[in-house]
DNA sequence: TAGCTCGTTGGACAA
DNA sequence: TTTGTCCAACGAGCT
C-alpha cells in the first residue's frame, strides 16, 4: 500500500500522527506543497518564508532527499499526483484557519471520491477546539476558565515514536529541490536574521533541551525580563511543527514540578487558546471581536507608523523592541506588549497595521497568536484588558531592563548614556547627553508623542468609541 | 436562577 | 522607597 503523507505545518519526522500512520500502512510519498491558493492573511510573511526554507531543507535532508516539493494549487495538484504516483491512501495533520479548514475539507471529498482512503490527525494541538467548550457547547472567551478546563478535564496523548528504519520512501519520479519554491530574499538580509536560530526539528529539540536546562528554572519571573535568557524561543518551532506539543509536555513532566513548570504550561494553553478563538471565530484576524469597537476613532499617520516600524519612536524601550524584530525576526514577549500598547494606545492606530507588520517581520507569525494578541492588547479581543492598562515605556524599560543590557543591545548609539537617563533621553541634561555623544533629533530621535498627553487621548479615544457605540 | 467573583502582563497618586 | 488604592463597568463563568 501507498500512502501520501501532505506535509503542511507539521515539518518534523517523532510524534507526527499523520506520518506515523502513512508509515505503518506501507510506502510513503511524503509531499510538500506552497499552497498558492492561500488567501493574503495566511500566506507567510518574508521572515517566515525564510524559516521556511531552512526547514523544508533540514526536513527533506532527515527523509534523504525524498521530499517532493511542490508549488501551486494543492487542490489540483493532490489528485493528480495521487494519480501518477498510485497511491492509495492520504494522511495529513490538521490546520485550524479558516481557509485550510475548507480546503481540506474539500479536498477530503474529491480525493475520497477517488476511491482512496484520507485520514486526517492532530498534530499541532494538545486539545482539539471543538472539545474544549463550555457545558452549555458555546466557546469560551476568557482564558482562565479554558485553561482550567483544559488542564481538569481534557487528556492529552503520549507522543507517538517514529521508527525511522522502517520509512520506506516512494522513489521520485524526478528531482525535487526546496530551491525552486524561490522563499529567500534576493538580498539576503536573511542569513543574519536566522544566524541565531536553527530551523528544523533538530533545532527545535536543541532547543528545547537548552530551555530545560537553563531557562525554565527561572521562568516564572525570569521571563519578564527581554536581557535574560529565561524565555522557551520554540515558538517558530511550533509554528511550522518542528516539534510537537505533546512532545514538550512529555519532555516537561521530568522536570520538578513547581511554578515555573506551571506558567511555562499556561504558555503553551495560550497558544491553544488562540487556536480555540481562531477556530470558533473565524473573523479573529480582520473583525473586532467586541464590536463596540467597531466605533474605535483611530488615527491614520503613516509618518509615525513608519516610525515605528523602524524603530524611531524615540522611546527606547519600543525602539529596541521595534529593531529587534527587523534584525532577528523575533521579539521578546514582555517587549511586545509594550511596543503593541504603544502603536495602539499612545499612537491610537489601528491593531491592523501592527498585526500585518509583526505578520512580516515575526519568524513566528501564526495567523492564531498574531490575530489574538493583537486583539488583546487592543482591548478589542476576547478577555480584553481593561482600556485604561496603557503601558508607559519609560517606566516599563525601567523595571524589565534595569540595566540597560537588551535596550543598548538594540540601540548602541545610546550605549554611553547614562541608564538613569536611558528611558527618557529627553529629560538628560545638555552635558549628559553631548558628554554621552548624542545629539537628540540626529544621532537618537526625539520623541515622536509625549507619553502624557497620548495617554489622555487614548482615554478620550476609548470615551468616544463607547458614546458613539451607544448610540 | 440569581448573585457573586473575576478578568495574564498597568499607571498614577497618596500616604 | 514601598505599599495600597483607585481608575469603569460589564459580561463571562461558575455555584
Amino acid at each position: 500500500m501507498r500512502t501520501l503523507h501532505w506535509f503542511r505545518n507539521d515539518l518534523r519526522l517523532q510524534d507526527n500522527p499523520g506520518l506515523a500512520l502513512a508509515c505503518e500502512q506501507g510506502e510513503v510519498l511524503p509531499v510538500f506543497i506552497f499552497d498558492t491558493d492561500e488567501p493574503a492573511e495566511s500566506v507567510p510573511g518574508a521572515a517566515s518564508r525564510a524559516w521556511l526554507d531552512r526547514s523544508l531543507r533540514a526536513l527533506s535532508s532527515s527523509l534523504g532527499g525524498g521530499l517532493l516539493v511542490l508549488k501551486g494549487s494543492a487542490e489540483g495538484l493532490l489528485p493528480d499526483l495521487c494519480h501518477r504516483y498510485s497511491i492509495d491512501a492520504v494522511t495529513w495533520n490538521r490546520s485550524y484557519e479558516p481557509f485550510a479548514i475548507a480546503r481540506d475539507t474539500r479536498i477530503k471529498q474529491s480525493l475520497k471520491a477517488d476511491g482512496l482512503t484520507v485520514t486526517s490527525s492532530n498534530g499541532a494541538l494538545l486539545y482539539e477546539p471543538w472539545e474544549s467548550v463550555k457545558k452549555d457547547g458555546t466557546p469560551y472567551r476568557v482564558f482562565t476558565p479554558f485553561y482550567k478546563h483544559c488542564r481538569a478535564n481534557l487528556a492529552t496523548r503520549a507522543p507517538i515514536n517514529l521508527k525511522t528504519k522502517r520509512l520506506r520512501l516512494v522513489p521520485l519520479e524526478g528531482p525535487s529541490n526546496v530551491d525552486a519554491l524561490h522563499l529567500t530574499p534576493s538580498v539576503p538580509w536573511d542569513e543574519t536574521m536566522l544566524s541565531d536560530w536553527a530551523p528544523g526539528e533538530a533545532g527545535a529539540l536543541a532547543r528545547l533541551e537548552a530551555f530545560l536546562a537553563s531557562g525554565i528554572g527561572s521562568y516564572r519571573l525570569g521571563r519578564d525580563y527581554p536581557a535574560q535568557q529565561s524565555v522557551s524561543r520554540l515558538s517558530p518551532h511550533l509554528h511550522f511543527g518542528e516539534i510537537s506539543p505533546h512532545l514538550i509536555l512529555a519532555r516537561l513532566a521530568d522536570a520538578p514540578i513547581d511554578d515555573n513548570l506551571e506558567h511555562f504550561v499556561k504558555e503553551l494553553v495560550w497558544r491553544e487558546f488562540a487556536h480555540h478563538l481562531l477556530y470558533h471565530f473565524p473573523e479573529l484576524p480582520s473583525k473586532n471581536l467586541q464590536e463596540k469597537f467597531d466605533w474605535f476613532p483611530w488615527v491614520e499617520d503613516p509618518v509615525r507608523l513608519k516610525a515605528w516600524q523602524s524603530g524611531q519612536t524615540g522611546y527606547p524601550i519600543v525602539d529596541a523592541g521595534m529593531r529587534e524584530l527587523w534584525q532577528t525576526g523575533s521579539m521578546h514577549n514582555r517587549v511586545r506588549m509594550i511596543v503593541a500598547s504603544f502603536l495602539v494606545k499612545n499612537l491610537t492606530q489601528h491593531w491592523h497595521h501592527g498585526l500585518q507588520w509583526f505578520w512580516d517581520c515575526l519568524v513566528d507569525a501564526d495567523l492564531a497568536s498574531n490575530s489574538a494578541s493583537w486583539q488583546w492588547c487592543a482591548g478589542s479581543g476576547a478577555d480584553a484588558a481593561p482600556y485604561f492598562r496603557i503601558f508607559n515605556p519609560i517606566t516599563q524599560g525601567q523595571r524589565f531592563d534595569p540595566d540597560g543590557t537588551y535596550t543598548k543591545r538594540f540601540l548602541p548609539e545610546l550605549e554611553a548614556l547614562p541608564k538613569q537617563y536611558l528611558f527618557d533621553p529627553w529629560n538628560a541634561p545638555h552635558d549628559v547627553l553631548s558628554a554621552s555623544g548624542i545629539v537628540l533629533g540626529k544621532d537618537y530621535p526625539a520623541p515622536i508623542v509625549d507619553v502624557k498627553s497620548s495617554r489622555e487621548h487614548a482615554l478620550q479615544a476609548f470615551a468616544e468609541m463607547k458614546r458613539r457605540a451607544m448610540l
